[in-house]
RNA sequence: GCCGGGGUGGCUGAGCGGUUUAGGCGGUCGGCUGCAAACCGACUAUAUACCGGUUCAAAUCCGGUCCCCGGCUCCA
């Protein structure tokens, strides 16, 4: 089965194919940078971070980039209220971004161009839509001229007067439609300001992702993607002003938005107080657990975020871990079988079977909540391969399945620290075996609950006692 | 008002015309175990917002209604 995704311009899920054969350029819309990094960046990254790795285990070729807004009205504001300097205070979130991302196990796109770093950019292709046509100086302001694209609206499947009737801002009377969206502001005071054929000023929203977009990936790209919230005006506006520019369509094979996440059932916000940021999110979730929360609902789709629902993931991660843990204890002391064994050849069967499933699913517009109970499968298989003792060879093509899956989901990739216990707690250990030994189960109980607040937590095996830290 | 996204069992969450209503969590029982833990097996859950229609057959398609969320102003 080949690749489909839901294109947010059509409403319906596509065949996949990229311009270039076995190459993927993907554009995704980036954070303003004017404060601490919340959990629904950490979705929306999160998402995208699960598709690019995708793309690549299907050997795309893929060059990904994602944007940092550092010049915006939010940034200016904020940092005029803590007399920052703005770039300043954009540079400072942009690293807290960066390091959140890492901390969530996000892989870094290839580019992350900032708004500042691109300003000649941004300006000649201004300049190229006022020679065109599709844009006009008012006062040092550029605004470009929504009426000259005939198509426009047509990402939100919305008429010219529709959105008029909608507008709930004030019409700013310059303008020559109230629609017309502004390229280019004359910077007031205190704002942080470039020289330009129209004055001294800054860009407005939406041009720099056509800018870089365009520098990085070519006038035409693949995938475009963004939160929800980002379809109306941010990504039509892109969308009009890229193909004004450049002359060709489609800017975009296929856009896509991820869902919203809400706390509660409710918007995240500062006003509710349940803002949370990704520095809060990991100081009480691994940031596995996070990825695995990501990973059970389909990218396209609202999350609803929960400290219950994180404890699920959190049981389930390590009921994942627990079954590598035993697969790879097992492949040590299992045998080589000298004749297959009827059922161990079904059983490999099986695994392949359900790898195929598991990709068909993630083929079919990243259906990760169905790849994910597919991969829920494979961990079945092991854990009963465990348990029918089956051969090295059957185990270890199991465990090696579920890392190969695994390494696509971005999980199990944490480096599990095989720290040498303690003394003492050895001593433990090995005092519990000789009171086991002697039936002495009372003392054994002790040592294990002991051993338990302590956050160590034995397992009785064949083979032997085995040990664990409580996660 | 306009434009989207949703409403599936106790919770979570797939399925998008028909094989068992996936998978996970939870619950019950059994196995393993000295007891646990982990794991295996069986079972459980009277589920598809509502009302019509199409069809031999609908959670799935069509029409209508209700409810929730988001966008239309900065927003992942």
């Amino acid at each position: 089965m080949t690749l489909k995704i839901c294109n947010t311009m059509s409403g319906e899920v596509e065949l996949f194919k990229p311009r270039v054969k076995n190459k993927v350029t993907i554009y995704v819309c980036g954070p303003t940078v004017y404060d601490y990094s919340h959990i629904g960046h950490g979705k929306t990254y999160m998402s995208f971070d699960l598709i690019t790795r995708y793309l690549e285990y299907k050997g795309y070729d893929v060059k990904y980039v994602v944007n940092i807004t550092d010049i915006d009205d939010k940034i200016i504001k904020r940092a005029n209220e803590s007399g920052m300097d703005p770039l300043e205070l954009a540079k400072k979130f942009e690293k807290t971004f960066h390091a959140d991302m890492h901390a969530l196990g996000i892989k870094d796109a290839d580019v992350y161009p900032t708004v500042s770093g691109h300003i000649p950019e941004i300006i000649e292709i201004i300049q190229t839509l006022i020679k065109k046509g599709f844009a006009y100086v008012v006062d040092g302001d550029v605004y470009f001229t929504v009426s000259k694209v005939e198509d426009y609206g047509k990402l939100t499947n919305q008429t010219l007067d529709a959105i008029k009737s909608g507008a709930r801002v004030g019409v700013d009377e310059r303008k020559q439609n109230p629609a017309d969206f502004a390229l280019w502001k004359n910077s007031k005071v205190g704002e942080p300001r470039w020289s330009s054929p129209w004055g001294e000023g800054r860009p407005g929203w939406h041009i720099e992702c056509s800018a870089m977009s365009t520098k990085y990936l070519g006038q035409q790209i693949d995938i475009h993607g963004g939160g929800r919230d980002l379809i109306f005006p941010h990504h039509e506006n892109e969308l009009a002003q890229s193909e004004a520019y450049s002359g060709k369509k489609p800017f975009t094979s296929y856009w896509l938005h991820t869902g919203f996440l809400t706390i509660n059932g409710e918007k995240m916000s500062k006003s509710l107080g349940n803002f949370i940021t990704i520095i809060d999110l990991l100081d009480k979730w691994d940031a596995e657990v996070f990825r695995l929360f990501i990973l059970s609902t389909h990218y396209r789709k609202p999350v609803n975020f929960t400290q219950k629902t994180l404890k699920h993931q959190k049981q389930s991660l390590q009921r994942i871990y627990n079954t590598v843990d035993n697969l790879r204890l097992q492949i040590q002391n299992a045998q080589e079988l000298e004749t297959p064994d009827k059922m161990e050849e079904e059983l490999q069967k099986q695994i392949s079977r359900v790898k195929e499933t598991l990709i068909n699913a993630m083929d079919d517009d990243f259906n990760t909540p169905k790849a994910l109970s597919e991969f829920y499968n494979l961990i079945k298989i092991g854990n009963k391969a465990i348990a029918a003792k089956m051969s090295k060879s059957t185990l270890t093509k199991v465990l090696n399945t579920i890392m190969e899956i695994a390494h696509v989901f971005g999980l199990l990739e944490k480096k599990r620290e095989i720290k040498a216990l303690p003394e003492e707690i050895q001593i433990l250990i090995k005092e519990r075996d000789m009171a086991r030994n002697r039936k002495d189960w009372k003392k054994a109980d002790e040592i294990r609950l002991k051993l338990k607040s302590m956050s160590i937590i034995l397992e009785d095996k064949p083979e032997g006692t085995q040990w664990r830290y409580q996660e």
